[in-house]
DNA sequence: TATGAAATAATCCTACT
DNA sequence: AGTAGGATTATTTCATA
């Protein structure tokens, strides 16, 4: 996305792609059971999952969890201006945005040079105090705009970490 | 989120919110790795994992893939302005909406009655196509706006299908 | 590159502390 | 409720075609 051509030279078959699919939706089936639901034997399908996982298509795995069971069902989008929108501005934005736990998403969105947020916490207090002493205070932060959800209609589920504690 | 208030009892304590965080990285380890890490021996780990994942706290499993090198680098977010907000008419377009691969994300938002829609695609043409044909037909839909992503900061790895081929 | 068999390691179940 | 041990099943490696 960006700079830089990637090598987007693997070529994947319908078995791949058979493999990809069904481990988006059930990342933790037993090889063989993959092997069974792709119609090949074990050996194969364990070569290609190998394959997949170490060409970097597939990144890793992850267990999905109900936001309302972990009482973090608050989600709030957060537009972002910044004063400075130079390279080693948003570089600098970059990196200091990256390691906000309750920050789910970050994206760069064009036209405006701004940012949009996904921020989820455990309530409209808890994201009263993120936003105030975290994202505010990011690099360059001229302005931000917070739109806050009423409804998840369509999401994944949520990772574990981010403001709960270990 | 919102209407009803949902039993929030189940008492997660350390062990179980270690399974969470550990889970929430890498969702495919054994049980028996899982028992090591957070110091408990194989039988109460599993039976701890089976209790999370039958009251729901833990949905499933997912891999995550690299969006690059599957081709879906294009990421954009929609603003839907409905022209009708009554309960009715949410309804017909959360229904409407859910179904359609290339929305990841989709968010009732608090004071506007709109919707913030997450969309992603192969490119600008297979984005213009899910725009034209399938967001801006969904039920009640007046106006949309759409912000391209140029880059993507943050984010968790993306899910396998969504206008790919099975 | 796929198949099939043998070694290894995981899961599952039962009994004990 | 956690630990330990044994039976079942899956995964891994290797040989073969």
């Amino acid at each position: 996305m960006g700079a830089g051509v990637v090598e987007k030279t693997l070529d994947l078959d319908g078995f791949d792609r058979k493999i990809i699919n069904i481990l988006s939706g059930e990342g933790r089936i037993s090889v063989t059971e993959l092997a069974r639901r792709i119609g090949l034997s074990k050996s194969p399908t364990q070569a290609r999952l190998k394959r997949l996982e170490e060409s970097g298509v597939i990144r890793g795995y992850r267990a999905l969890y109900d936001p309302i069971l972990l009482g973090r069902d608050h989600v709030a989008f957060v537009e972002v201006k910044l004063s400075d929108t130079r390279e080693a501005a948003l570089a600098a934005f970059n990196k200091a945005v990256v390691v906000i736990p309750e920050v789910e998403q970050c994206h760069l969105i064009a036209g405006a040079f701004d940012y949009l947020l996904k921020v989820r916490t455990d309530g409209m207090i808890g994201y009263r105090a993120v936003l105030a002493e975290k994202i505010s205070t990011l690099p360059h932060v001229s302005h931000t705009s917070t739109y806050v959800a009423m409804q998840a209609v369509k999401e994944d589920g949520v990772g574990g970490n981010g403001g709960g504690g270990t």
